[in-house]
DNA sequence: CCTATTTAGTTGACATAATCAACTAAATTT
DNA sequence: AAATTTAGTTGATTATGTCAACTAAATAGG
């Protein structure tokens, strides 16, 4: 325990270091420290009040009182009447100020910039994933990470380097925390991965893989058995769940069966995982066969599910 | 790009608030947050000049000056001619000194602690891997994070769950990134490690498995191919490389060869690895077949060295 | 509806933190 | 040996931050 402190002391001296060094470009302009934060938060926040600029940026009131009197006084924010309540106000920049605001978001833009602008970009995916990642472990109540959007993520069917190591990755991530699967598991999904790979054939097999950030969160395969599919790889990671992209891949799933006109659908799963059965039935596949199993590093009974017609 | 930075800036505020919550314990203790910084790389740094100081935590030299001054006043430090040059100052913590840091030191641990408390240990390793990755890629030229040493890696023989999707992983990443393999050489990979762990006994079967705070940084794997035995998996994290830590793992395989009586042993790589090449020479193996190959997405010719009695 | 209490924001007084420039004395360069 | 550079100190000044008193509006409770 010691070690992982000072390993995060170490980290913190060197994080703060990046941080100095972005807020030195605050310096070279007309404002101060305190000033380019409240500027930044009200061109982010606005319409704001000056209270809960205070809360967000942890500023005592008075403080904040005054450096907004600052702005009124160099024509850089309108005060107007809160309507809600008599008591407050209603802050928004004006034009200049909003001028102001660009000059310094864009010094700060143009410093990041030159920060991130050695990385590649597969670099610059996993700097985002170590901070989201971070930033959930440490700050579990704050606004950031913001939760993910069904809209932000994307679906795509080729296959690319690193695909397939990420899908076996995640599964085993995923049934090692959640269900306690172990070594046996992991060999029995790398080789299915293998066996896919295989008999792969884009024209009736196809791996829908769901992206966020240029990150894998999600995976789905439909596997060609002849006359039928097999649903194969179904797995979100844990951070996308509840946001309606299983439903989604579901949905491509069953578009792609019927464009290839396969005459039915079957998959296998273990009784341990009801959320994806419902999801499964929901789709119209139903139960049709149970076996034991020791392929789990401990004892589950396998189901067999077969499309209805 | 402008999404990026958006993250990066979020990302930002959001350690912000982790780091401010840390200060905030200086905040209870007699000591500014400068002097606070300035006691604690006293401790570390000691024995250290003035200028030194300044320059690690980037403060004004007055500002350095008056705060030592004031510790000199409180008797928390001593100050001694530099002897190498008579400007100049060497600074030493007097036993209350050391006392002083050891308080907010202390609280500053057990703030620190709170934070980390509910994180598992998993958590806390992957934790330490965004840490260092995040700092690797934005702070290149700084001590942090420190070049990994030899006798900080530990080397385990034990199987555990999550073991074989990482050697997966590792290979893919280094094969990927270093010489462009591809899918095909992925599934050849997921296929021969569930061909290894089917065969796995471990009697005449060995994975030794490095680890570096509970990170895994390098593989190598013994398969019982009946009188002699193969090589496998052998790979080290670019990031642990040079530290003599491939010599090492090379040194256990050949004392559990000798251990299991097995009268000789091979291994296939491929001309595009010399290092790796040399360090098999050096162990004994010699060239003994060559052949083109197709599993790695481009044309490279598949050696076969084997062990020279 | 009236009164007591709470809340949003302002202001003054003050303490602390941080910067800048001028300065001293030693070291280094030429 | 003179000129220049460097380590550290000090005074002047500005920025940051805190606290409490205050005004005026909102809200709670009878």
């Amino acid at each position: 325990m010691d070690a992982i402190i000072d390993e995060f002391r170490a980290f913190n001296r060197s994080y703060t270091q990046v941080l100095g060094l972005l807020d030195r470009h605050i310096l070279n302009s007309p404002f101060s420290l305190a000033e380019g934060r409240i500027l930044f938060e009200l061109h982010r926040a606005q319409p704001v009040t000056p209270k809960e600029l205070g809360e967000m940026l942890q500023m005592d009131k008075g403080f904040v009182s005054r450096i907004l009197t600052g702005f009124v006084r160099r024509k850089l924010l309108r005060k107007v009447r809160n309507p809600q309540d008599a008591r407050s106000w209603v802050l928004q920049l004006t034009p200049s100020g909003e001028q102001a605001f660009l000059a310094i978001n864009e010094a700060s833009n143009g410093q990041i910039q030159r920060l991130l602008d050695p990385l590649g970009n597969e670099a610059r995916r996993d700097m985002i994933h170590s901070m989201r990642k971070l930033s959930r472990q440490l700050n579990r109540f704050g606004e950031y990470p913001p939760k993910p959007q069904l809209d932000e993520i994307q679906i795509r069917t080729q296959l690319n380097p690193g695909d397939l190591i990420n899908l076996i990755q995640l599964h085993g991530e995923v049934y090692r925390e959640e269900y306690q699967y172990g070594t046996t598991f992991e060999a029995y999904v790398a080789q299915g991965i293998a066996e896919f790979y295989h008999q792969y054939d884009p024209k009736t097999n196809r791996i829908w893989i769901a992206e966020h950030l240029g990150h894998q969160v999600g995976y789905l395969a439909l596997a060609d058995r002849g006359t039928v599919a097999q649903l194969r790889f179904f797995v979100i990671d844990s951070n996308y769940r509840g946001i309606g992209l299983g439903k989604r891949m579901m949905e491509l799933f069953m578009q792609f069966l019927k464009e290839c006109n396969f005459t039915g659908a079957y998959l296998w799963t273990t009784h341990e995982l009801p959320t994806a059965a419902a999801l499964y039935r929901r789709f119209g596949f139903r139960l049709t066969e149970e076996k034991p199993s020791k392929a789990f590093d401990k004892p589950v009974i396998e189901h067999r599910y077969d499309l209805a017609h």
